[in-house]
DNA sequence: TAAGATTGACTGTTCAATCTTC
DNA sequence: GAAGATTGAACAGTCAATCTTA
């Protein structure tokens, strides 16, 4: 039983290494959010951070992106994008000088409601090969996965 | 039941959305597999390359995109960075000048081999919220759903 | 013309270093 | 010093344009 008898990997078929499926899983949403909705111009990112903002007052950049699960300096690129495009505005917050505030402007606000049909579709195509309970059932476990790591994450660090 | 009557997607809990919710099982395991073998200095996608690298012959680059399902670009810059490290070689195909053969050097299989334990345990840990059982049926429904995308994206294009 | 690859541009992602403010 | 943000570097990913060769 040395080392050597056990299977190597290279013989583990990549369609069974969860990694390889999870930057596919990715990566065909990502295509598919693109399909629906190339003419809007916002990447599954940006309408992401754009829609949490929706639903928050004025709010500064370190709650959104822990919010959103991304690194600081990630959120503050997508938010200089929606900035330059006037869906958001951006300013230093008055009670901490340090802190960067932002929050969703009426042109942001529009642009969310025309684009939420297509998004909606998105999301959907993206589970579609699978029928309803099994899509509630993948929905269930991806998520407890997340939940999960993400209590681990907070104890690192 | 005009427009306005159904829930805006704002109302939609990001952790009950596919797309948002692939995102962060991509972003999980590649911070598990960077956690697990940092001392390597490969990250997965060229795990990836290198291992599917190992199984084959020399190989011309858009067979091995493809089976990796890859941009041709990304593809080109990845193994780039393997052969500045001398993990594998790559060089003009004899049989058509415009294309570019790699193959995996004895120093690449050797690092494979070294590394193998490692990635198993990031693979691992990366469904280590869920049962065994539960796992099974995971991978079993996000493997439908990348090869069913698989085939609608052989269609389009 | 079409196929293979490369380059450049833009976005996303993380990390280390820095700057400002607390 | 510590907490906010920004900048720069490196890698990943896609797309359009270009170059070479078939």
């Amino acid at each position: 039983m040395g080392r050597g008898a056990k299977s190597k990997i290279q013989d583990w078929p990549l369609m069974e290494r969860p990694g390889f499926l999870a930057r596919r899983l990715h990566q065909i949403h990502v295509s598919l959010f693109a399909e629906f909705s190339v003419e809007f111009g916002l990447t599954p990112l940006q309408y992401s951070l754009l829609s949490v903002l929706s639903g928050l007052e004025e709010t500064d950049q370190t709650t959104l992106a822990n919010r959103v699960a991304l690194d600081r300096t990630t959120t503050t690129g997508g938010l200089k994008r929606l900035e330059s495009r006037g869906l958001i505005r951006r300013r230093t917050s008055p009670s901490d000088r340090r802190a960067q505030t932002c929050a969703i402007t009426a042109k942001g606000l529009e642009l969310l409601d025309i684009m939420d049909g297509a998004v909606k579709r998105a999301h959907k195509e993206t589970l579609q090969p699978l029928n309803v309970e099994e899509q509630k059932k993948f929905l269930e476990l991806l998520c407890r996965i997340v939940g999960h790591q993400e209590e681990r994450r907070a104890k690192v660090s």
